[in-house]
DNA sequence: GCGCCGATTGGCT
DNA sequence: GCCAATCGGCGCC
């Protein structure tokens, strides 16, 4: 149940890039959520990068903005979360310039310590399923939009760090879900983790895969 | 004003 | 594989 050994804080800077390189960045990192007061951490290894205003399906598509997605337009770094199906929650984090409304969508994580509160808050279901999926790992590290939604990362109650030793190769794949834009390669996924929310992708060219980094 | 739909999930007609 | 849950935004009349 340990984490990793040495871990350093993401600077706001990591955010304030395109919303792809961003997402394929965060793949490989670790979230540590002391939501309601439990500790719960785990390996981000799914995300997808909604690109903002010239992007079909993303919510701030030309700049569409409402009540709900207010956070969407915040500063880089900060949380944007939603509410999908007016039943789960979602986390985006922010990125690119203030204003743009891109963000990067967290879709599945790997528990790695925490694992009582988390199968506590998801109901005693099968480990695999604890955080494959966006609505399952908000609900698995007690994401809401309380005290996250609109609050930089480093001021809320969950964060991401830099975890040393970690250099997995990455697939590159359409997004899962949507109706627009539905070939567009900005899902990012840990190659071979049996802990994403799907195991396979349909795409007209397949996968695609690459080094998250060096 | 009304009806439809979604960046989802879980249960089962 | 299909469908309900659940609700705010948006398209359309």
């Amino acid at each position: 149940m340990s984490g990793p050994r040495r871990a350093a804080k993401l600077p706001v800077r990591f955010f304030e890039r395109p919303a792809d390189m961003v997402a394929r960045e965060l793949v490989g990192l670790v979230i540590v959520s002391a939501a309601g007061g439990r500790r719960a951490l785990g390996r981000i290894v799914e995300t997808e990068a909604y690109l903002g205003y010239d992007d079909p399906a993303s919510h701030g598509y030309r700049h569409r903005r409402h009540a709900q997605n207010e956070a969407l337009y915040g500063p880089p770094g900060s949380w944007y979360v939603y509410r999908s199906y007016g039943v789960h929650w979602c986390a985006n984090l922010v990125c690119h310039a203030a204003g743009g409304g891109s963000a990067v969508l967290l879709r599945a994580v790997e528990p790695l310590s925490g694992f009582d509160i988390m199968r506590q808050r998801r109901g005693g279901i099968e480990d695999r399923y604890l955080c494959a999926g966006p609505g399952r790992l908000c609900q698995a590290l007690g994401i809401t939009r309380a005290g996250l939604d609109g609050r930089l990362m480093a001021q809320s109650p969950v964060t991401v760090l830099r975890p040393d030793g970690w250099d997995g190769a990455v697939d590159v794949t359409p997004r899962i879900g949507i109706t627009k834009a539905t070939d567009w390669p900005l899902r990012f996924a840990a190659a071979g983790s049996p802990w994403v929310s799907r195991w396979s992708v349909s795409s007209p060219r397949g996968a695609t895969r690459v080094r998250s980094r060096g």
